[in-house]
DNA sequence: CCTATTAAATGGAACGTTCCAATAAATCAA
DNA sequence: TTGATTTATTGGAACGTTCCATTTAATAGG
């Protein structure tokens, strides 16, 4: 109970009857000790109660084996997957990364940066907050610590990137939607001080100029990336003399908002207006009607963020390549029948 | 781009034409220095791109102003949710929290204390794994760490705990269903190696004796704590002689999966089944239909949690009394109307 | 039996900070 | 002026580890 003064290798080192060198090879799993002797120095370590100070150490070592996830907002399941799939890359290195969540605040990220930076971390894996300065990361780079964007980049930046490829998620969703017979389509949520958003609206552009679609049935309405952000967009959209009649969403989160508002309105999500979200959260396939999404598989994308981290720190550089990721549109039921086919029966098996 | 050899307090202490006694105390803000002084070794931290070392730091120092906090699946918005809340308040506190993530898994946790403890954390708040064994924080009540339980306690420990009032919530809920003029209930999902299971059952238990519901009459089905496990307690559920019509449920997703496997099986949940969840996450509000259910305001949990352990690192002491945080049940559709109410004629039983 | 080689263990310096005691400079009381 | 006091600044010794250069012990070669 009593926590007397911190044992230390000298500690361990009396205990055994050895030098504090000794100690300090055994720690390190050094193949230089008698084996016996390290029993030895194993059994002291136990009876003490050391704890091994890190700081300490890394004071003398060359490298910490800290890494640091910094992540805009945990309380997105989408996010907190990303940061799940780093954690089990690293994991299996041997490596306990230690996540910080900035809540989409860049003075918050700052903050942690800083901390981060501070506690002597190997590299750093960010999902940048909105509104990042391209300055930001200024002081990282000057300090030569690897760093990895992940799922979001920055405009102008030399720091390597791991993304999905968001332009032809979009593209893919859309030529889905003009597939059904949509003509007068509409892109929700989202705005532009985001990089994914441009990457998303690109490709719902260029699959409705290439599907043919004027741009004038190609409706933009930006909006909060959340339920609250569909439901005004939908709003909106149905205000207009010629409102669309089918909606490629920024996120999941906004599709979610845009079916409530439909229901809302007593209309019915699917036969009455088709809806597409992306990043195909786990949600979107128990929602009602389930949710037609574009997959990132953001878990995967972790892992490769974590996979390139290991590998830039090994090889001490701090650039690598980007990495775009594939997606998939994963078809359920919140699209509705064809809309030049007939009406087909209500009940379609969720393909998956 | 050159990443020169890092700077120290010394390379300061050159630039500004002072001692590294001055700089450290200009970096601690004392206010013994001259003003102008203090200014003059500023600009000289700015610019030889100066990033202060923790580590050496805490070395010398009594203790770090790290905080780790472990979380048993950040995956979950509920448990995300009570990381942000103690986020808030160390944020305001000058505390860069750390997060860690075991995903319910006690090996992992092991080693993320480990980890927390070699990089000398001042204190630590932590929602314990599954399965955690009662031995897993000797080796921190040893080393004296403030340690702060969240959501979970374990069976026998002297650590101070931060939890919604279980018992209180899981009678509060039932007796709305016994309101509602049900009669034959059921208690769906979890599984008795949690000691939150027990708290809840526990609320069940004695509400249902309270008001007069036979033993027999509540049934009791442990499962996996998700949809997957509560479509399974209803299909075990309705598969029995005289099945229930109403169920409360450990947690929403076991909730959401209840009303998934009714739905599957044509029967709409509220008027044909009545189910309560138990935590409210955001998605409980906007479901079809919307869940009632038992709000435990985990995000103020969190902050509670934060206060206590600030409190215990400025007192050193490593005790702290329990705090049972209010419940209320938030009503929604998911119960149906009053059963007496209506005529009897809708029979919910065996389906199929 | 002596020396060369290998194996095992060790002492000392260094890492970047903080803190204490000591100094130097400026101010005050007499 | 002189000593006492206050105000700013400073050098040196820790803190707990790693790593290098040595020392000591054990083994092999002749």
């Amino acid at each position: 109970m009593a926590s007397r003064a911190k044992a230390t290798i000298f500690d361990i080192a009396r205990e055994a009857g050895v030098s504090k060198s000794t100690v300090s090879l055994v720690l390190q799993g050094s193949g230089l000790i008698r084996p016996e002797t390290a029993v030895k120095v194993r059994k002291a370590i136990e009876d003490v109660g050391y704890v091994y100070n890190r700081g300490a150490a890394n004071l003398r070592k060359a490298h910490s084996n800290v890494i640091g996830m910094v992540i805009n907002d945990l309380t997105n399941p989408f996010f907190a997957e990303l940061a799940v799939g780093m954690e089990r890359v690293f994991q299996s290195a041997g490596i306990v990364p230690f996540i910080a969540n900035t809540a989409e605040n860049p003075v918050r990220q700052e903050e942690v940066l800083k901390s981060l930076m501070e506690q002597g971390v190997a590299g750093l894996i960010v999902s940048p907050a909105r509104g990042t300065t391209p300055g930001a990361f200024r002081r990282l780079e000057m300090a030569g610590v690897p760093v990895v964007f992940a799922m979001r980049r920055l405009p102008e930046s030399r720091i390597p990137v791991i993304t999905p490829d968001n332009h032809r998620g979009a593209y893919l969703a859309t030529a889905h939607l003009v597939g059904k017979g949509h003509r007068r389509l509409a892109f929700f949520g989202g705005s532009s001080d985001l990089v994914v958003y441009h990457e998303r609206l690109g490709g719902f552009r260029e699959a409705c100029e290439t599907l043919g679609i004027e741009p004038r049935d190609a409706l933009i309405i930006e909006g909060e990336t959340n339920r609250k952000g569909g439901m005004a967009c939908l709003e909106t959209s149905l205000a207009m003399a010629e409102p669309p009649t089918a909606a490629l969403c920024f996120n999941d989160a906004v599709a979610f908002g845009v079916m409530l508002a439909l229901r809302k309105r007593g209309l019915e999500p699917g036969p009455d207006f088709a809806v597409v979200g992306f990043d195909d959260v786990v949600e979107a396939e128990h929602y009602m009607p389930a949710l037609t999404s574009v997959a990132v598989d953001s878990a995967g994308l972790g892992e490769r963020a974590a996979h390139v981290m290991i590998k830039m720190i090994q090889s001490r550089t701090t650039r690598a390549e980007d990495h775009i990721g594939a997606v998939n549109l994963v078809v359920r039921e919140s699209c509705g029948p064809d809309r030049r086919a007939k009406a087909r029966s209500a009940k379609t098996g969720g393909a998956a």
